[in-house]
DNA sequence: TGCGTTACGAACTTTAAGGTGCCTACTTCC
DNA sequence: GGAAGTAGGCACCTTAAAGTTCGTAACGCA
């Protein structure tokens, strides 16, 4: 693999993977959802506790680098409010708000074709598994 | 985390989390790019071979172990041609060519936007890192 | 008679991500 | 005076993913 360090420059330095690697992330994309208020009307700011809540199941680990990430990228914003125990509220920039529209491009796709896609997955693994041939000539 | 087994299986159903665990991995969109011959034309069928030089980086097991994830998914097709060495060809299915389409909704994103991003994130490192206020109130 | 080619499979090693647990500072309430 | 809540930081550990290496079968060729 000679060109394997110009290759990862590469990979690194293009928007598109920069792009997939940010919104992959197991976190990223349920936080957008939660900050947009999916299921419920309009988009509005979250406390840090009321995120940890919404995301089930979400360290407060990765909750809080997820936050981090999205905040330094643009995507959300963090507002300290100095209350009794102070507390933390993020949300969306408009930036944010865009990106999450995008990936919606996504969920549509996922939502009219992974029936399809998980069809052919139980059908390759029949065939692989059953009496079929002798795994391959 | 009493729920995190329900979580987790909530996550994995989740079509949208299965296509982005899919298109996420540092290979599929390289490869239906290539597939799709982005650069030049028509899709065409390519070979094993063909796809090896064309993802330049890419080791032989992930291309192979790509390649079958998007066979199996119904994405590509591959057609083994019994030749001398035997040589296989990939070609995008319906399915995968569509996929393709809806992800270059992100690449569009990603080319408009990931700019800013990358601004706010120097900016975000620099007032970090610079003599701006001691870390944090 | 080896050597090279094609498209892999399997085993092993390395590396990165994700998770868990323990810690803090500040204040208020019991 | 001690517990509880808020929003994390820090260090360790475990597992999953990526990469590396070696081997294979069939054949053509020098």
């Amino acid at each position: 693999m000679v060109n394997k360090a110009e290759y990862d420059a590469f990979l690194a330095r293009c928007p598109s993977r920069q792009l997939l690697d940010r919104i992959a992330d197991k976190w990223v994309t349920l936080a957008l959802a939660a900050l947009r208020s999916d299921c419920a009307g309009e988009p509005r700011p979250m406390r840090y506790s009321e995120l940890a809540r919404t995301l089930a199941g979400v360290s407060q680990k990765m909750l809080t680098q997820t936050l981090r990430a999205l905040e330094r990228d643009g995507l959300v914003t963090r507002t300290v409010v100095p209350t009794v125990p102070v507390t933390v509220t993020y949300e969306l920039t408009a930036l944010g708000l865009s990106l999450h529209d995008t990936v919606r491009g996504l969920k549509a796709w996922a939502e009219t074709h992974m029936d399809d896609v998980l069809t052919n997955r139980a059908s390759y693994d029949t065939v692989r598994s059953g009496a079929g041939d002798p795994p391959r000539s």
